[in-house]
DNA sequence: CGTATAGTTGATTTGGCTCAACATCGGTGG
DNA sequence: CCACCGATGTTGAGCCAAATCAACTATACG
């Protein structure tokens, strides 16, 4: 018998179970920059928030249009994208449960600077940019933690700017596949699964090289049995050896 | 009669009075991250800084050090250096007055990421993190204009990420110079003079290539007329055609 | 099933890195 | 003031990683 292998990827499932009004406010509360306020703030500042529902590949906001809102994913997946006119686009990002995007300065660029998309079905809340900045003036500790929050990121894509100067393909890859595996990994039988759909191209405008390279690159690891990899999906079986690969150090 | 040319770069006069008490209270008043806040909250802000005075090429700190400090340059300029242990440098910025660096967050990363090491003499204003957030939870205002620069700079450097990805040598060093020109361009006879010592290796970690590349394609740039270039400095003559050259969407 | 999407693999080309030799500038001390 | 020397910049030749172009296969979905 012919073992017909389909994606090992969970299917999403979405009830409103998953974007109730309890879970909406326990993601809140879990959220780093509202780490240390009270249940009655949460409260609070969760009435400033509404909801969308979501499909898989809608599109929140295209890049270019007016930025004002602030979003954070209360379920599902998101991607962000940076489009360049020459049609090469850029994965930035994929973003989960808990992350938040959008526009977080009135002042400043006025646009949106990327597109972000659901990639499974999600459920987005969102504030407007001026209601979030009165929060943040009756909350400092939020201010805090949320400058906090930030400057991590930026010193994460100062890494990853480094990174891409000095690291060649195959170390970016296994870097990237490494981050995402951190992000969104779940061990499953065969390896520590990633848990959305990843694609060649994807995985390619995320390094900055392209689907042929990438899909070599993965092939190569599948061979050496450091990957396990089907359609649009990836599993890591040995961890020890991609880091090694990516130039990981101690 | 040879023409021995020299540097057309400005001297750097340091004396006391670049450095004074007013002036450091000016700059702290301009600073974007204190706007809003009246003369009297300067002032109380500014009890908690003590400044320090450096020569040229003197390090303000080491990456890997335990960071503890946020810095604010008063006078002179600043390069942010990343190390990496195969003795490749990458330049990641250069800062004038009115700049901070260093680190915001007490928790996140116990070390500075990266080399501060001053570019000319330069009078720095420090102030423990710790106290720094004190500030911030008493002037939340301060707080939120210190969101906006972060998440500006956040996307400066995904901009960056992007270019590094997407463009090739030439029009990233053209969109650096543009970058450098904007931060600390002045007109001058010979043209868009960017005023501070930048040779070839620095454009070259800037840009994630290599010193001989970078010459070639500044040889050309002069060739050509767009700019023209000496011993660590630098002129653009012909603004539009770099932005042509970089890339540069409308 | 049949078709569209995703992925693979090979051949060819090329941008930019490496290595190497040389040219210039500018500061220093005789 | 000039000769020297180290730092900085230039230029050429050869090479390699990865892009490009192209033909093909496998998978999933209706």
């Amino acid at each position: 018998m012919k073992n017909r292998r389909k994606t090992p990827l969970d299917s999403i499932k979405f009830d409103a179970e998953s974007c109730s009004n309890d879970a909406r406010l326990k993601i809140l509360h879990d959220l780093p920059f509202f780490k240390g306020l009270t249940r009655e703030d949460i409260i609070n500042i969760h009435s400033f928030f509404k909801e969308t529902h979501y499909n898989k590949e809608e599109t929140i906001y295209f890049s270019g249009e007016e930025s004002t809102q602030l979003c954070i994913i209360a379920a599902g997946s998101v991607k962000l994208i940076k489009h360049s006119y020459e049609g090469q686009d850029t994965l930035i990002d994929i973003l989960k449960q808990g992350e938040f995007f959008g526009t977080l300065d009135i002042l400043g660029q006025p646009v949106y600077q990327e597109t972000a998309e659901t990639q499974t079905n999600a459920c987005i809340m969102k504030i407007d940019s001026r209601q979030f900045r009165a929060v943040l003036q009756k909350y400092p500790l939020a201010a805090i933690n949320l400058i906090d929050i930030i400057s991590e990121r930026l010193k994460s894509a100062n890494e990853m700017k480094k990174q891409l100067s000095v690291q060649n393909v195959e170390q970016r890859i296994a870097f990237t596949l490494l981050k995402l595996a951190d992000k969104a990994g779940q061990q499953k039988d065969l390896g520590l699964l990633i848990q959305f759909p990843l694609s060649r191209n994807d995985l390619a405008g995320m390094t900055g090289t392209t689907t042929e390279t990438a899909s070599r690159i993965m092939s190569h690891f599948q061979k050496k049995g450091i990957i396990k990899t089907g359609r649009q999906w990836v599993a890591i079986t040995n961890r020890k050896q991609l880091e090694q690969l990516s130039g990981y150090k101690s």
